[in-house]
DNA sequence: AGCGTTCATACCGCGAGGGTATCGCCGGTG
DNA sequence: CACCGGCGATACCCTCGCGGTATGAACGCT
């Protein structure tokens, strides 16, 4: 019923996108490999067929409008949709299949092996393949690059993802051994603010700065350059030069297993309840008490949707095919 | 860094969401607009492009592959977020912004009033259009037709939606006055189950039969062709033939309010602080003068002319600005 | 004023996309 | 079993949209 779209394509998406990110038609063009003058005509045929201005400019300064703010959001996601539909579709084709799992290295709580073994175990059990990525994982998944990522529940953007929780615990500071604060038993964030030193993660949302890989973290954090904030299973791994001390105010941390909503893969259900099943079983205590998954927020980058003290919930869903039963 | 595409086209997509729904080039072909050997072309273009057959064609039938069904889950949502990004650029470049609201009739607690004579006493509150859908409003916020709308928690699909609870409230069976179970106090499931006649809603998740209104399911209800389970508050308007009977067992029913998951949106959020508080407040109290609001057009318009169901209709409300009591 | 930068306009050539005609395949049928 | 009808694929043509080059117009800078 719903032809879907409007005589807009996604290459004049692609092209909008890339003059509003360059705020420069020379740029933008040389960016997507075309001359200039085309792509001038086809930002003005896309704003004659949207019957809006979105860019403002003045033959010296390229300015986004209203409507050309919003374009840029919402053709990113269509773009990112398309790119997703197009990636999923491949690797669905592919003659065999497997599974895609996006982690961070140092941050899977020891989860990642068992897991794998676990579902290894599997009747069907398929391939995985592990890609690692410091902070781009959420968008694999979102983009189809990967089929589900491990990923840190309030720290890190779920919107647009369905998760399940795989382990809750609390969060270390990291520091170095000979720091003033290291001989504590307990810290809070408080005592964290009067440190001169950056801290990590940081509340930054724009791409300022950041942490390729943790060892280089963790080797500023020795040369006495910045302290972090990070979930306490990663003590266990700590260099010797650094301690972890218990931050008594820090929002416990959530790793979860994410995935595409609405993804119909059999073989991704049957991971996700294995992964579930194995972080149980692997974690029987009874985690540290505080649980309150109540405002599981999307706003990890840029602000927060509603501005005031409103939190924008994300859906909590279930793998849609039934998986089957039995884990190994 | 990522271009977005791989230069599959939106046109392409629709092409291929056309000739999967039909399974019938011809007939996906006079769908289109286009003649059936462009079509046929389209699809082997797409096919070479993603590298996979995406149908199986023997000349009498068409199937689709397993990544054809991807790609056709996947380049729905795609085309969705696209025609998303277009509408919602468009209402963004409007000069005078307003708010749509898709809501169901009957099916809003009484709440709608409420919530829009609160919005309106806000500082800067943009005129709030109402349109009235059964069983479309999730779709209709995801693709930019609406900016919120109320919906029924556990019943309807909030994938892809943030949302906001306003109230709960358990669900009664609606059954004629003269039915043998209307006597009783309170039912059960399984009483119901043990009705010979069709229940509504029906587990079925494929379009079989959908209510376009719920007069009509009403009529069927009192004609004894069916009974339902709705949400307690209908009771508040039910006709005088029907009666309502708690059922013990039914799962709760919360009404939400729900808008697309990443809205930048102030005035969206300023209406769902409104109506979350609004909902807050009027729900201690029940509906005592409110009642006789003037503005009560928007919960009463009821007789609309759907004709095939599938049109949607609009009332406008403009903020009469009168009321009381702030919102922020 | 002259120059460089930047977006818009003019004009042109090519190829993708659409149309018509037709073929090849297959299944139903008298 | 030959014929017909329906369907998708192929062949061929044509148009128009997209991209390229050259140039213009507006503006900032020196």
């Amino acid at each position: 019923m719903n032809a879907g779209d409007d005589g807009v394509e996604t290459r004049e998406l692609a092209y909008f996108v890339a003059v509003a990110e360059e705020l420069h038609f020379g740029r933008a063009a040389r960016r997507l490999g075309i001359a200039q003058p085309p792509l001038s005509r086809a930002i003005q045929r896309l704003e004659r067929r949207l019957g809006t201005r979105l860019l403002d400019r003045d033959s010296r300064t390229v300015a986004l409008t209203e409507a050309g703010e919003t374009l840029l959001r919402e053709g990113r996601a269509a773009l990112a949709a398309v790119s997703a539909a197009v990636r999923r579709t491949r690797r669905a084709g592919r003659s065999e299949p497997s599974l895609v799992l996006a982690a961070k290295p140092d941050a899977d709580a020891d989860l990642l092996p068992v897991i794998l073994t676990a579902y290894a175990a599997t009747p069907d059990a398929l391939p995985v393949d592990i890609v690692f990525s410091a902070w781009e994982r959420g968008a694999m998944v979102r983009d189809g690059r990967a089929d589900a990522a491990l990923m840190h529940a309030p720290r890190e953007d779920l919107t647009g993802l369905a998760f399940e929780d795989l382990l809750t615990e609390a969060q270390v500071a990291v520091l170095p051994r000979r720091h003033p604060l290291a001989a504590r038993a307990v810290l809070s964030m408080a005592d964290l603010d009067r440190e001169p030193l950056p801290r990590w993660p940081r509340a930054a949302p724009d791409g300022t700065y950041r942490m390729a890989e943790s060892g280089h973290l963790m080797h500023l954090i020795a040369l006495g350059r910045a302290v972090a904030v990070v979930p306490e299973s990663v003590r266990a791994n700590l260099r010797h030069d650094l301690v972890g001390v218990p931050v008594a105010d820090a929002p416990p941390t959530t790793l979860v297993l994410a995935w595409p909503e609405g993804s119909r893969s059999r073989a991704l259900a049957a991971f996700v309840r294995c992964a579930a099943e194995a972080a149980r079983t692997a974690r029987p205590a009874p985690e540290t008490a505080h649980a309150a998954q109540a405002n599981r927020t999307a706003g990890a980058a840029q602000e927060p949707a509603p501005q005031n003290g409103q939190t924008t919930q994300t859906a909590k869903t279930t793998p849609a095919g039934l998986p089957p039963q039995g884990c190994g």
